[in-house]
DNA sequence: AGAATCATACCGACCGGTCGGTATTAATAA
DNA sequence: TTATTAATACCGACCGGTCGGTATGATTCT
């Protein structure tokens, strides 16, 4: 039966999710990941060729997680400046999902900069996100919803306080309503800060 | 004479700075560190009780200058939006600076989300960055120079924009000029995008 | 001399990965 | 249906090597 099969892969999976973010990929052995899935060594090395290959493909699920997320918050026909609070207040209720741990992303991001191989699969997409911001951002202009920005910078800007805030999560944990947070930075962003004279 | 001391004893410091933010902490040996910097195995543990503990120095020795930064970037009598600005702009050639590995920060923080006693030394002084921009942003508030934003809220703004440009300063190559893209970056948040009706 | 500094050889724990073998399930033949 | 064979899933002892840290002796400075 493929069941059990499968069930022992997703242990595995689940197991390393939990202590690659706790403990981080170096420091977490395989023999932890086993003990904490119940599974033994012999059968994590019959799943996955090396410990390497459970992280990518923690990674890629959770980019193709992302990207899921993304094309199912697009929403048509909408204001821009309304898009964009819109999707913050969505991304914002990710960081409290239970079951998504962001603190991997810290591991994502750290072997990232350590090994060009997962550099490429973990920042490029990213670079797509700007891409798609900064054309809704020059859609927004050009409806006249938005200032005549630079839309490029204004969607480093955006990415920027994404991360940021995403880091936050991360530390700050006072923070408890992560939808109304994200979606007043964003207006904060939005609207700015500075007061206009008349 | 203690000047040979003090020499291996930052060679050690910055050797370790350069391998701990290419390869990372745990995948970095102290072998590899005492070879970059053309010292012997004795010579490291003369200097330093164990490799955490040359991590530490650095974390701390980081910690300090960021410290050191601000109080030296502050400035008196200045309009809040515009010291604002300038704050970004001084950080953001902080950014360039050669001998400055900005990606030793990702080390930090993955650290202290592995380690409570890291995360303490690295993460409370944070805090006080968000204090201080709260009441330098109520400052403004009550002078009359910005809106009558939530000073909480915008503070953490402020910061996840620092910590998401950082990020992006380390996975983006592109960007060349950091004083100006931080700066732009910063008169966006203050002047926000939305257009404003009359 | 004597203390501080550095060099080298070495230890023992640990860890990723292997391997021979066993249990379980699926496929096929009787 | 049942017996037999093949394939898949799993087990856990073990190995080669690495790495942080130590012990001990040499060298250099005061």
């Amino acid at each position: 039966m493929q069941h059990r099969s499968e069930e022992t892969r997703n242990r595995i999976l689940e197991a390393s999710t939990h202590l690659f973010s706790k403990t981080g990929y170096d420091a977490t052995g395989v023999a932890e990941i086993c003990q904490e899935a119940g599974v033994s060594k012999g059968a994590f090395y019959h799943h996955f060729p090396t410990k390497q290959a459970v992280f990518n493909e923690l990674l890629n699920s959770y980019l193709s997680g992302i990207e899921n997320g993304f094309t199912e918050m697009r929403q048509e026909g909408k204001e821009v400046p309304q898009a964009i609070l819109q999707m913050a207040e969505i991304a914002g209720s990710l960081f409290q999902t239970a079951d998504i741990h962001l603190s991997i992303f810290l591991e994502f991001w750290t072997q990232a900069n350590h090994d060009p191989q997962v550099w490429e699969t973990a920042i490029a997409p990213y670079r797509r996100y700007q891409r798609y911001f900064a054309e809704m951002i020059q859609e927004g202009i050009d409806q006249g919803s938005l200032q005549p920005v630079d839309s490029q910078l204004a969607a480093r800007v955006l990415v920027s306080l994404a991360v940021g805030m995403l880091m936050q999560s991360i530390f700050d944990s006072s923070i408890k309503d992560w939808p109304t947070e994200a979606r007043q930075s964003m207006e904060l962003l939005l609207n700015g800060m500075v007061r206009r004279k008349i």
